[in-house]
DNA sequence: ATTATTTTGTTCATTAAGTTGACAAAATAA
DNA sequence: TTATTTTGTCAACTTAATGAACAAAATAAT
């Protein structure tokens, strides 16, 4: 995650990062205003760019006065990008053109949850999708995964939900596939998607929260992502919300997670089935009791229901967004960030989460940085992991195509 | 707090950067091989850097075979630098020199709590400081005030502690010494002081969090402060720890600040003391009751006698400790720090409450992140604030001396 | 319709910054 | 005393970016 360019690629970089930016295109000229280099320079650049095939000259189009610019966008046939994540107990897998444009998707549902699957769905998917790449690859393969990744290493350390320890991607995908993958924490990967091609675009202070089995968060400033010491910054799953709260998986009382994971969604709808089941009434029709009876609940059904209008699941969600607008407001009086974007499997469904999430936030933030953030569900929904994923390869891997490209 | 320096200054302020890390110097060699660099440009460098009279030569040092190189450290005797900090009360001014040597120290004690006069004493100690520079200031002055602060305007928006609201300090300051300063939170100016050259040297990824009357925090990534969108990044002082909590300040239950600060462990003190008093049994000795019954009782003074064992004190401290505990080991977990500095007014008088909170802290945090951080006690003290503040003018001001000197 | 104006992208000479290679200076090791 | 190693500097060369000049392509003015 570290942006290691060679500071003579600097304005290669920028210049880029600006064409990028803009998916109808952007002209030499302004970009040399925007950038404060002569208009010279950029068009020496453009060409490099253009002999490397990352980017091509649209129609000039004519707007104003003078000699109409040509458009510079992202080439969208040469070079491709592949990113997978794993949601919801399958992977997804996503190819982009170079602005991020959706080439090809697809997916690997997993029979069980053993590591053994899991690595080789991968492999599966992974060789898959390289069968359908219509250009070049850029060389690295963006993979979001559950639970604290080492992104040196590419081992996952440990992933309480699954309850996995040390277990290694990097090593499977490099030795089948002679391409070096960067793995990183699904939620984090999703974190970088919204913020390059969902509501994050253009937000330079920006918190991604994903509320799935368990609950991560992203922190991201001027799109790169804040990794801390070994990797975990953004495990807010275990904010405490308060000391003599229930018991979390990991031990401690009253941890966020325990209140307000997908999990914790459905002890409650469950609790308050017994508790109906125990009373003296009949109990009311609702598809929700049904699908414990046939034990096909999960934490996406109730998330529907609530949406579709069932009062009992719209209880359920009101009672787990009561620690998440703790953990938001918490999250906005310490970081003060310019947006924060709700995902995650819950979010997916519908946007009544985050408006539950915003209206709690409401009331216990401070005003000021309050003030300042808004709070939007994710806009890239079950995308956001791979499409996040796939961003990797170019925006830290440039380097890679450089010298391909520049020998040839 | 944009480091907006030109690209070609790059490599200057990266020979610069680490001149500046070593007090006994670093020859050019070094250098070279540390920055990559070939010694012919970090030669010339350093030439125009001595031109500047930024850096001078030491003695050579004869260390190993071949020739000795000749150790290069920033002046001493040409350019200063100055930085101001209100706390406890009174303002601290702290004039350095460039590797942050302390030359003169000031302090100018307010007689009450109004605006104007924390104006004018602030312009009082500059303008006395002013007097005695022994050579060429850096104009740029760092201060560092209470509350939360737009450093672009230089205004305190507000400080709730002091019951202020919109303090223009740029304006004075700008106007009586045709200097501009640069206002940032005086905890946040501590964090910076730590940083550079306290217990947070050389740490990617550290958090600096002052205990006084308020508790704020500073966020500071390879020596680059999180500001958040407005400039609120670190009020921890306001993060949830029980939502069933004390009243706080800011009209919300179970806030930090309402637990742990300075003015919760008087208020803490003097429950016991009417708890005491309501009882049966006589009162025993005790120097804090004294402190109370002459209305000399402040929040230092109950950390002093802790320090010096006093049982009823450190009782208090430990239980300010407890939340103090959550919101440390919140941050561990969220943020995953490799150093956490515990500073301020509480901090100061000996290593107690920090030994208190690491305590707290591990049982409270998750042992990954907890595993790879370390908490310590501020190693600067009370002169942080005004240490960190007199960093501001060399880390962001370099543009300013070079068109200073370079036209000479 | 024609001319003037504006804006773009390119060509060419120039400038600035950094690199390589050579070399004297100053230390230790043989 | 000589060989080796390391440092700092000088000169020649390379590279990236700039500014000035200019043709091309549009609109605005006459």
């Amino acid at each position: 995650m570290r942006p290691n360019l060679a500071p003579e690629m600097k304005n290669m970089w920028n210049i880029l990062s600006m064409i990028e930016k803009t998916s109808t295109g952007t002209t030499r000229a302004a970009i040399a205003k925007q950038l404060d280099l002569s208009r010279t320079t950029v068009s020496n650049i453009a060409t490099q760019l253009m002999n490397m095939k990352l980017v091509e000259e649209l129609e000039s189009e004519v707007n104003g006065r003078g000699r109409p610019g040509i458009p510079l966008r992202l080439t969208d046939s040469e070079w491709f990008s592949l990113g997978a994540s794993f949601h919801g107990g399958c992977w997804h897998f996503i190819l982009t053109t170079l602005d991020g444009t959706i080439v090809q998707e697809h997916r690997e549902s997993l029979a069980g949850d053993s590591v053994d699957l899991f690595i080789d769905s991968l492999l599966e998917g992974i060789a898959c999708m390289l069968k359908t790449v219509p250009g070049k690859l850029i060389p690295l393969i963006g993979i979001g995964t559950p639970g604290l990744v080492n992104s040196d290493t590419g081992v996952i350390v440990r992933a309480d939900d699954m309850g996995w320890k040390k277990v290694d991607v990097y090593t499977p995908v490099l030795e089948r596939f002679s391409i070096a993958p960067f793995v990183l924490n699904r939620h984090r990967a999703a974190g970088l998607g919204e913020a390059r091609f969902g509501s994050g675009k253009g937000v330079s202070s920006l918190i991604y929260i994903g509320i799935g089995n368990g609950i991560s968060a992203a922190f991201i400033n001027d799109g790169i992502l804040l990794e801390g010491a070994n990797f975990c910054a953004g495990e807010i799953g275990h904010m405490l919300i308060d000391p003599n709260g229930p018991l979390c998986g990991c031990g401690r009382y009253g941890c966020l997670q325990a209140y307000s994971s997908g999990l914790a969604l459905i002890r409650i709808l469950k609790e308050r089935y017994s508790s109906l089941l125990a009373g003296e009434d009949p109990l009311p029709e609702n598809v929700l009791w049904n699908a414990i009876e046939n034990k096909t609940l999960n934490a996406e059904l109730i998330v529907k229901e609530a949406i579709q209008g069932n009062d009992v699941a719209i209880e359920c969600l009101e009672k787990i967004s009561i620690q998440l607008g703790i953990a938001v407001s918490n999250l906005i009086n310490t970081l003060n960030p310019q947006k924060i974007i709700i995902g995650g499997t819950l979010s997916n469904p519908g946007s009544l989460l985050t408006d539950l999430i915003r209206k709690e936030a409401e009331r216990r933030a401070m005003r000021s940085p309050f003030s300042s953030v808004q709070i939007e569900q994710s806009y890239l929904g079950y995308k956001a992991g791979a499409l996040g994923a796939a961003t990797l390869p170019l925006r830290h891997k440039l380097e890679l195509i450089l010298p391909l490209t520049n020998g040839s």
